[in-house]
DNA sequence: TTGAAAGCGCTACCAA
DNA sequence: TTGGTAGCGCTTTCAA
């Protein structure tokens, strides 16, 4: 079970035993096949909390993600994991739900455990949770919220580009009445997607009205915000969501209102999820590129042969994607 | 930074310290003030490897499953992390990706953490990774595939009596000419579904025809799959999925080739996640509880005051949920 | 109520 | 090429 007990069972040392298991200093071919055969006879498991205590190094990063239910902070973490693969570091997903208690907590533990880095794909980022993260010394990226300084970079989405051309694809097709479909509002980041729609309909103050509402980060979430939308007064020919995963639930909703994308009732998303090319009719959205965000972060994150990178920020400009889901508005 | 320092600078041991941040044993109000105050100012972070290595047990729980991307093996997830933490324990996620390779190396990494137990649920558990298993010594539950035996529990859904409900279903609308699409069919875990379709079927061998198609767990795997069937000259009027994931894609791609559902092949999927309610039509499926099988997952792995569960076997009977894409099998 | 000290299992350095 | 051994940071007796 133990270094020792394999090194008992050789007949070495423990310090040979260490060689054999990590294939590091000279160890001569006999003994070499004389401990690992002891091993496997004692189904020897290093224990990684030693091993880590002792070298004082970890090759883990930490990724924390707001909601895993949200298939966009899956792409991402998977890309990074695959880019953190390929320079041996391995990559544990924890998820804070919004909460910045919950995210705090993870973090700690994530210090605790002596994780190399730090990506933190979260909207709940303040000024306490940075300050908490810098103190940690360790490096941190942020994947949306969050600000570039020493040691952190920030990988950010323009979303006034984005929601910029949601609108001016929505307001040629002849929509006036918009309603903007959002969750936690209250939090800095996840509120940057509800100013960038704002600043694009006040573009056109003169002529085009809109409603915010609040729902879950869901696809019940959407619907819910929907039903709002719906009793509000206000009919919108076009609905903006702050992301794919609530909108998918404002097509289900509208459906169950008899009304139909996009004859009735325009549909727009954001961030471009698989899902978004399944449902019906397709939708409408705006390609956020997870796959190069993360690997932008594994680079911020992972030191390379120049020594580590310094914080830095990136913007990243998304692109529109017209399917089905919107159309020309109706008249009246 | 460490204890140690902690203690110098509030004058006192570290046994000291250590009572006091984990509020364990007698310590004077003010020495403890004392202590507390230190720790903040130093900004101490427990080492947790070193907590671990010196206490000797861990409350983490480590779960592995075959695909984080499908909705379905998150849902067990979420449901098996809010029951594990109301015992105080943490669960962390893994994914193999249906490598019996990567399994085997999860596996490892997580018995060197020394996790207090293992939650598996993945296709790609042969015999070899359940010996590896028993090896560990740990308290085990298979979440579908895998063994009960001592210290292991499996956690089971009668797939017979789930695909038999969708078979009878479509049969009784008349379908004849029927396709199941699966995944990773050398599995044998995978595999149970299609067995249990193939059963299903040959229940009315006499006027039921079928092929079976593979594809990747995915909504494109399932529109690949689909592809082949379309090509394979049966041209069915019922496809059945080996879960709602792929059956996502077939919709899309039924849709695509200018085929509906239900009104020209009706699919069904299985499992139940959320979007099949947000797919248009609404998904024929089996509701696999998810919540279910992670709370009798906790109580199997972890201790209660009745000592450690022992391993046995819970089979789960799956119920046939009706929607909108399957329906009356046109004739001709 | 507090402190000293013996580990936990492993790595890494220095000698041999 | 090998062994001895001093830690890594924390918990936990056992004494004081």
């Amino acid at each position: 079970m133990t270094l020792e007990e394999v090194a008992r069972l050789a007949g070495v040392s423990t310090a040979t035993v260490s060689r054999v298991i990590n294939n590091r200093g000279p160890v001569r071919e006999s003994t070499r096949r004389r401990v690992l055969e002891a091993a496997r006879r004692l189904r020897y498991q290093p224990n990684l909390h030693a091993r880590t205590l002792a070298g004082g190094k970890s090759r883990m990063i930490g990724m924390v993600a707001s909601n895993i239910d949200n298939p966009f902070f899956i792409d991402i973490f998977r890309s990074f994991e695959t880019e953190a693969a390929r320079h041996g570091y391995e990559v544990v997903l924890k998820h804070s739900d919004y909460s910045r208690k919950r995210l705090l907590g993870v973090i700690e533990t994530l210090v605790g455990q002596r994780a190399a880095g730090l990506l933190i794909a979260v909207a709940e980022a303040d000024e306490s949770v940075v300050e908490e993260l810098r103190e940690s010394k360790l490096p941190v990226v942020f994947c949306d919220g969050g600000w570039a300084s020493e040691r952190m970079s920030a990988i950010k989405v323009r979303y006034a580009t984005g929601m910029q051309r949601v609108v001016e694809h929505l307001y040629g097709l002849g929509h006036r009445r918009f309603a903007f479909l959002g969750h936690h509002l209250g939090l800095a980041a996840a509120r940057e997607r509800e100013r960038a729609f704002t600043e694009a309909a006040e573009l056109h103050s003169a002529d085009v009205r809109y409603v915010i509402e609040e729902g879950d980060d869901s696809p019940d979430g959407g619907r819910q915000a929907l039903q709002q939308v719906l009793r509000s007064g206000l009919a919108p020919t076009a609905v903006v969501c702050a992301n794919d995963f609530m909108a998918i639930g404002v097509l289900t909703e509208l459906r169950s209102h008899g009304l139909s994308a996009p004859d009735d009732v325009s549909v727009a998303g954001f961030d471009n999820i698989e899902f978004s090319r399944h449902v019906y009719p397709a939708l409408t959205t705006v390609s956020v590129p997870r796959d190069r965000m993360a690997r932008l972060a594994a680079f911020a994150l992972i030191p390379q042969e120049s020594g580590h990178p310094k914080g830095r920020e990136v913007v990243i400009d998304p692109e529109l994607i017209v399917r089905e889901s919107t159309g020309p508005a109706r008249p009246g």
